[in-house]
DNA sequence: TCTGTTAAAAATATCGATATTTATTGACTT
DNA sequence: AAGTCAATAAATATCGATATTTTTAACAGA
């Protein structure tokens, strides 16, 4: 009597379910930087059980949403414009060296599927799933460096990159960039398979989005 | 009437004990690479509850020492050549990166806490705890690069790399290597503030124990 | 007023039992 | 023999209750 799959709201089990909707607060910002996340509090606010919700918050401190301190709880990892600048510059390093990777070892597979996931991402442009499709996007670029834990820091990286994207939104994306010209302009260069030039656009695409947050993250 | 602290065995809760110990026997190789981990074979192991080993379990999965998957347990993290060739890469990586910014950063404290780690190291050659002490040394070498998270990914790496020191060593360690020298060097290099010099040094040091365990690994 | 102490309240951590899910076994069919 | 399928066994996930620890608040002494 179990119809739960991946189009249903309800997840495999209570604790991933709880990792989801947590991951997503703390992204969003609805659990906001810094706050003491307690147990009795979010187990009433997802409706499950504390087991699910401690193990969710365990799970979470892997990918550095969630502080862990032994004996006294949880809490949403502070932000700052100091942590901000640091995962810009490791985001750059990381990306550029899986990118290089994924050139190095370039194959029709991955190339299709880089273009695939560009072409989604332009259909979506403006929906809610947009902000998946462009994570897939540029995950697919790095998704040939035969580098699990280099993609794994990478995508941990760009979620945390994304939470200063959301803390930051308050006054509206106003930016004087075209981002599909940039998204066109990089995967030109990675199917044309030039690394150097890949390089280069994506770490600009990082580096001005990263000089447009900063500028709107002072009351941090 | 509790008395526990660092002296006492008795870690402050039971899953930080669960913690401590179940790294430490996947470091070693207690508990072999790709091991299914039952949580009530090691709760009895243990004599600890479920929940702590549970929770110890999820932490683990940070460290990537331990795998989960959804809804069918816990895994020791799988060990392979190639899982190894990466972890040695990424440390040169990631370790120069924050090699350097510690020098470009460097104050006095960070110069004496370096001597001092490299001191205690030396007193402890051979010594159970010299591997504590090894690990603070190439640690103080990192710590000022005020980047925590490059800091946190360089200390995972190093635990890995200890790992595989561990899988390879059944044929006792023989190298034709002076590691103390290459200690010294390091230091003085670092002391000197050559940021170019101490990393060659660095890498090198990686990169010949690097070379040296991957022959002994040909059985993974 | 400040400081240190302690009782009460709140929150975390842990346990033991149970519900669910996955893995295994072996009979039965083709 | 090989492949299904159902029944059983094993393991994981989850719950609800309890023990421990930390935090808060009230208060006495300097």
């Amino acid at each position: 009597m179990n119809i739960m799959d991946e189009t249903s709201g309800k997840e495999a089990s209570a604790t991933r379910g709880a990792y989801m909707s947590l991951r997503d607060m703390i992204l969003t910002g609805a659990l906001p930087a810094g706050e003491k996340l307690k147990i009795e509090q979010l187990r009433k606010l997802l409706d499950t059980g504390a087991s699910p919700v401690r193990e969710a918050l365990s799970l979470l401190t892997s990918d550095m949403l969630v502080e862990r301190i032994d004996q006294r709880g949880f809490r949403a990892a502070p932000a700052s414009t100091e942590n901000f600048a640091e995962i810009l510059k490791l985001r750059c390093v990381l990306e550029d060296m899986a990118l290089r990777q994924s050139i190095t070892l370039a194959t029709p597979e991955w190339e299709e599927n880089l273009v695939l996931a560009h072409h989604r991402m332009k259909q979506l442009t403006g929906a809610a799933t947009f902000e998946d499709a462009h994570k897939l996007f540029h995950m697919a670029l790095l998704a040939n460096s035969s580098s699990p834990m280099l993609e794994r820091f990478c995508s941990q990286l760009y979620d945390l990159n994304i939470r200063y994207r959301n803390l930051a939104s308050s006054g509206r994306n106003y930016q004087k960039r075209d981002i599909t010209a940039e998204h066109e302009e990089i995967l030109a260069c990675a199917v044309r398979r030039d690394a150097d030039a890949t390089s280069t656009a994506l770490l600009s695409h990082y580096r001005l989005t990263g000089a447009y947050l900063t500028t709107q993250l002072v009351n941090l």
